[in-house]
DNA sequence: GACTTGACTAGAC
DNA sequence: AGTCTAGCCAAGT
């Protein structure tokens, strides 16, 4: 996994929707390198939506250095993301490649 | 090539 | 729901 792969897929993340870490990693076929993903966002180039970019609670990842930076839930509200008590509901926001509901297994 | 450093995570208390 | 821990991976030294 290079970070270029990591800008490729966090491109094709619409306005409204979000990814976690681990899901960006297992997108680009290397299913454990959430923290690797971090690293690649850390040193994000301009025209790739940054912000989409949250963990697996749906909560924005705390930075070494949060001074002088956009903030990140500001931009994810300015597309109509709502944050209930700082987090999101992934079940409603997670971007899904591929979602096929006829194909998913019975629930009860 | 051997450390070190994180915008990570799942599991275990 | 918090707090720890042990894995993990790519980059930078």
């Amino acid at each position: 996994m290079t970070r270029t792969a990591v800008y490729a897929i966090v491109r094709r993340v619409p306005r409204g929707k979000v990814v976690t870490y681990g899901q960006v990693a297992a997108l680009a076929g290397t299913p454990r390198a959430a923290r690797a993903v971090g690293q690649a966002m850390r040193r994000c180039p301009g025209g790739v939506p940054w912000h989409r970019v949250v963990n697996s609670q749906g909560r924005v990842s705390r930075r070494r250095h949060a001074e002088g930076m956009v903030s990140q839930r500001l931009l994810l509200e300015g597309e109509g993301i709502r944050f209930v008590r700082g987090r999101i509901d992934l079940r409603r926001y997670r971007w899904r490649v591929g979602f096929r509901p006829d194909l998913l297994p019975e629930l009860e």
